[in-house]
DNA sequence: TAGGCCATCTGGTCCT
DNA sequence: AGGACCAGATGGCCTA
């Protein structure tokens, strides 16, 4: 359930945390008596929150007592809901990083939040373009010319062994693809070789115009949802439809 | 040690 | 009223 327990991450999701089975949820003694005390520091600064430490008062009535836990057990009921909200966010992350093109496993530290939604969004553009492409060429190959269908036969043979098929430059793209991933620029010492179907790494995407860590850290690119490529219509679905020469594809980068 | 990233708590707001 | 969602605050862990 903890989906912080399940990921690879090398840190506890809570390291302060006791799981306090009689609550039915997390709770840690040690946070609960900080925050009495910071409570009483809020109060006395004259901005505190509700009372809602039980032992707190120095002589409080059976009611009072109950109320409080009450309140107390409210709040743990909301902290609860709160938590499995995050994590159930945190393992729709962890789906999504999985799916992208990004070396994965226990050695390689992954992908940060920020990171994998950046990510995530210029695979679907290069995707995208990609599938436009693809359609693109489809359309060239079997709709041919006019002309060479009346002159000939418009029968189209296509060499059926792969092997033999001259590769688009996007699908050369494609393969050269393996080999380089995003961890190079998290992690100094080289990833592990990816396996032959892994998706394309973020280089491809663009990132090996800039690190991805620098991208990150430029408020430019994170301000900006979308951006706008030189002859290229805006991604967004506000916008027109996507780019589809290969040549374009590279200029699926968040930065320059 | 500073900065990045994260989990958690919390109060506010909106929705059903 | 209760739950979902959101953003701010806080503190811990990790890395350069």
């Amino acid at each position: 359930m903890d989906s912080d327990a399940g990921s690879n991450s090398s840190r506890s999701s809570s390291p302060d945390l006791v799981v306090d089975d009689s609550m039915g949820s997390f709770f840690s003694n040690k946070m609960f008596q900080a925050y009495c005390q910071e409570e009483g520091a809020a109060r006395a600064a004259g901005q505190g929150r509700v009372d809602r430490c039980a032992g707190g008062g120095k002589s409080k009535t059976r009611a009072d007592l109950k109320e409080g836990d009450d309140v107390q057990d409210l709040r743990l009921k909301v902290n609860g809901r709160e938590r499995k909200r995050m994590h159930d966010l945190n393992q729709a992350l962890d789906g999504l990083r999985e799916v992208m093109p990004y070396a994965q496993g226990p050695s390689v530290r992954k992908l940060s939040k920020i990171s994998t939604l950046l990510l995530a969004r210029n695979y679907i553009l290069m995707l995208s373009s990609s599938l436009e492409e693809m359609k693109k060429l489809v359309g060239d190959v079997y709709g041919g010319s006019g002309a060479q269908s009346r002159t000939s036969h418009p029968r189209i043979t296509l060499p059926a062994p792969t092997a033999h098929l001259p590769l688009h430059p996007l699908a050369q793209n494609l393969h050269s693809l393996v080999g380089s991933t995003a961890s190079a620029l998290h992690h100094p010492s080289p990833p592990p070789a990816p396996a032959p179907h892994s998706p394309p790494s973020a280089s491809y995407m663009g990132f090996h115009h800039a690190p991805v860590q620098s991208l990150l850290k430029d408020p430019l690119h994170l301000a900006s949802s979308y951006r706008h490529f030189p002859g290229m219509p805006c991604p967004c679905s506000l916008c027109q439809p996507l780019p589809t020469t290969a040549s374009t594809l590279h200029s699926f980068s968040m930065g320059k």
